[in-house]
DNA sequence: CAGTATCCTCATTGATACTG
DNA sequence: CAGTATCAATGAGGATACTG
C-alpha cells in the first residue's frame, strides 16, 4: 500500500471533515462530544424526561445535559416540549433528523461494545 | 462527581456505554475525539507517514497527532511500522479492526456533510 | 421538576524548542 | 523525518446553591 497523492480539490470534493471553517465540523462535534452522542442514543428508545436521561447517562451534570440539551435541539436533533405544569413537566424527543444521526452514532458505538473484548485483549497488558 | 448510586458489578453488567466505568466508553471517546475520528477516515485511503497525515489533517499539531496515533495504535485501531533508517521512516496504517471502525465513523461524517443543509436551514436565524 | 447562576478546577490543546 | 519535552493558555466540565 502506498501513500497516496491528494490534490486539495480531490479533498474538498470528498468532503469537508478535513476542513476547520466548514459548519458540519461544528454539527460533527456536537453530536460526537462527550456527553452528545450519549444523549442521542439514550432518546432512541423514546421520550424522556430532563431527569430520566441525567439517571440514564451516567455522570452527566445538571449543567451539562443542559448544555447539551440545548446545542442538539438548536441542531433540530431534538424537540423539546414542556408541560405548563408544577412540578414542571419537560419531554425531549428525536426529530426525526435527530433519529438518523442517533442511528450512526448508535451504529458506532454499538460496534464498540460489540468488539470490546477483542478490543481489550489486544491492548497491551491484557490478560486476556 | 458521582451522584447516583450504582454498584460498580451493576454498571459493568449492563456493559454499555451509559456505563462512566465501562471503557466502551474510552474507546468511543478515542475515536470521536477532536482528531481521532480524522485520523480514522484520513487513514482509510491507504498507509500515510507521520507527516503525511500532517499536511492532510489540517490544523493538527505534531503532538497531537502523535498522541492520537498512540492511543489509536493502542486500541488495535492503527498499526505503526518504523524502518530503521535515517531519516527516519515511519508508516501508519489501518488494521482490521480499525478499517471497521473507521467505516462507522465515516458513515457519521458523512450523513452529516449530506444532510448540512438541511440541519442549518432548520437552525435559528437562518436565512432558508 | 427542571433548570440557572456562579465559581473554580483541571484536562486538552498549542507553541516552541530540542533530539535520535 | 519523526518524534519528545516543556510550558502556557484556553475552555470544557464539575460542585454548589438558588429559583420559577
Amino acid at each position: 500500500m502506498q501513500t497516496q497523492h491528494v490534490t486539495l480539490a480531490e479533498q474538498l470534493m470528498r468532503g469537508e471533515v478535513f476542513s476547520d471553517q466548514c459548519p458540519s465540523r461544528q454539527i460533527l462535534n456536537h453530536v460526537t462530544s462527550r456527553w452528545g452522542g450519549l444523549v442521542l442514543i439514550a432518546l432512541m428508545s423514546g421520550t424522556h424526561r430532563f431527569s430520566a436521561l441525567r439517571r440514564k447517562i451516567r455522570g452527566i451534570s445538571e449543567k451539562m445535559l443542559a448544555q447539551t440539551l440545548q446545542i442538539l435541539e438548536q441542531d433540530g436533533f431534538v424537540a423539546r416540549t414542556a408541560y405548563p405544569v408544577v412540578p414542571p413537566h419537560v419531554e425531549y424527543t428525536l426529530t426525526p433528523l435527530g433519529r438518523e444521526v442517533a442511528r450512526k452514532v448508535e451504529a458506532l458505538a454499538d460496534w464498540i461494545e460489540t468488539n470490546l473484548h477483542e478490543i481489550l485483549s489486544r491492548r497491551p497488558g491484557a490478560t486476556n
